[in-house]
RNA sequence: CGGGCUGUAGCGCAGGGGCUAGCGCGCUCGGUUCGGGACCGAGAGGUCGGCGGUUCAAAUCCGCCCAGCCCGACCA
């Protein structure tokens, strides 16, 4: 045993960084807050990319890139922008030996420079709607900083469109955090609620944010994307103005959505167990690992029978075949579990005397003794199966895990054990949310869709006044 | 940014004013092994986180700084 992972119950963050270290998704940089991503940890963002990127694409956005340095003023242009993210930005005041005349601001999200350029562009209703998605790093002052969760600069997507109105702005936002929900369920395996914000979470700038959450192993929640209707508020502040059929003068509405490497650490912490990593299939660089048994006297004749295997299983799957001479079976076993990879297939001189391979797969450990010639369609069935139990093993948690609470000590109660979700009436005050976060560190994470019907004739369970919505609380990252 | 803990070989740690800084794992070379983290032998690898101070002498004592973890404040 050369490599330990903390397990989850002794201490849950120490083994969320073994995880992430160990497995060589990243690891620490010489600045403060930042990190590099490791080529593991890389060729999983690549995948989450790509499968966003086509989504994307189907839904009508191009991509583009915008600079990373704005010009201070623009961030002041809008009033609760600046507000919200003066304390994390990064400012360039020199540059060729100089001190600039207008400090440049690193971009902690583009939405300033986004409508500078969106003024030139748009004239005219035949100008809308804008489409538009960038693949970028940003930068945020973070104070505390956590591998992936929470770094100072981080990669994201962030897509900004124009309307001719607010309807259609509208359903663009929730058209993309329905793109994130299907990503997060279907590719990820992650079962996330949705809803909007509560002003105390709603990003600075916005009319509504809206949120996929999603609940972690250790039942705190993860914001794991958000989508903005802006409604003017960008417009106007950058002057986006663009002419009717009619010919009137109007401000262009808006739209802004953005996941971010924060992703990767939803993914680990989701799915993954005491001896490492587990990914879901349709995001694992690895796929398949096979790993050939053998002795002096059988190895070239196994790795001959492995290799073939391998050779006719790799136009359909991602993966590697583990011919290293130095290492035990044992230890491989051990290091592509904590690796992640979904399935293992082990050949060794008996399967290759009965023409059988050996398949295990690394959510459950089973092993599965197939014959040769059967074991690519088996192969096949698993990787579908272990993405389709991943997600239903961690909705059962999530279900398990989420309470109604109708009284304010059941709502203390709940928080000073596991937590996890709570569904509680609320009175919509944000006196009553603020309570909430200074005896039980609980935030509204989402205010479901439908919300308000589900709440009519409650009481608020922290005032006891009408209760308005029903609101999701937890702790949260 | 406040409180606590930590920093000695790639990783985990021991040493705690004095002569050549150790141990386990890993790494390199040679050999034997190989169906759940193998073994033998020989090696390589250190400005003791950084800077400054005290001292005849600092990994060790003092100060400042940097980084990491935990708690808090802050945080689309």
């Amino acid at each position: 045993m050369s490599k330990k992972i903390t397990s989850r119950q002794e201490n849950y963050s120490d083994w969320y960084i073994d995880i992430v270290l160990q497995a060589e998704l990243a690891d620490y940089s010489p600045v403060k807050g930042c990190m590099v991503i490791r080529p593991r940890g890389y060729a999983l963002w690549e995948l989450m990319q790509r499968a966003l990127d086509d989504m994307f694409k189907e839904t009508g956005h191009q991509n583009a890139y915008f600079p990373l340095l704005i010009p201070e003023s623009f961030i002041q242009k809008e009033a609760e922008h600046v507000e919200g993210f003066a304390p994390e930005l990064a400012v360039v005041t020199h540059g060729g030996g100089e001190k600039l005349e207008e400090p440049l601001v690193i971009r902690p999200t583009s939405e300033t420079i986004i409508w500078s350029m969106y003024k030139k562009w748009i004239q005219s209703y035949r100008d809308l709607p804008l489409l538009i998605n960038q693949w970028a790093n940003v930068l945020r002052w973070e104070k505390r900083t956590r591998l992936f969760l929470r770094t100072t600069e981080f990669l994201w997507q962030e897509g900004h469109t124009a309307h001719a109105d607010a309807d259609e702005a509208r359903e663009e936002t929730l058209r993309m955090l329905g793109v994130y929900k299907t990503f997060a369920e279907e590719f990820m395996a992650m079962p996330v609620l949705t809803g909007k914000k509560s002003d105390a979470e709603k990003f600075a700038g916005a009319v509504e944010t809206y949120a996929i959450e999603a609940l972690m192993q250790d039942r705190k929640a993860l914001q794991a994307g958000t989508s903005h209707f802006l409604g003017q508020n960008f417009a106007k502040a950058f002057d986006v103005t663009y002419q009717t059929a009619a010919g009137e003068l109007e401000y262009v509405w808006a739209s802004s959505w953005g996941v971010s490497t924060r992703l990767v650490g939803a993914l680990i912490m989701t799915h993954s167990d005491d001896r490492g990593l587990v990914l879901p299939p349709k995001l694992a660089p690895t796929q398949v690992v096979v790993v050939p048994i053998f002795k002096n006297e059988t190895k070239a004749s196994v790795l001959d029978y492995a290799g073939s295997f391998y050779d006719e299983i790799r136009s359909e799957f991602r993966c590697l075949i583990d011919k290293d001479e130095n290492n035990s079976p044992g230890w491989k076993f051990a290091e592509w579990e904590m690796r992640g990879v979904p399935v293992r297939v082990e050949i060794g001189p008996r399967d290759m005397e009965n023409g059988k391979v050996m398949v295990v797969r690394r959510d459950t450990g089973e092993k599965i003794l197939s014959d040769r010639g059967e074991a690519q369609e088996l192969i096949r069935t698993l990787i579908t199966d272990i993405q389709q139990s991943l997600f239903d093993r961690a909705k059962a948690f999530q279900e398990e895990n989420t309470k109604e609470i109708s009284s304010y000590s059941e709502l203390l109660e709940f928080f000073a054990g596991d937590g996890g979700f709570a569904v509680v009436p609320w009175d919509g005050e944000p006196e009553s949310e603020a309570k909430v976060k200074a005896e039980t560190k609980a935030t509204i994470r989402v205010l479901p869709e439908g919300n308000e019907e589900a709440a009519q004739g409650r009481l608020c369970a922290i005032s006891g006044k009408a209760a308005q919505h029903m609101a999701v609380f937890a702790k949260s990252y």
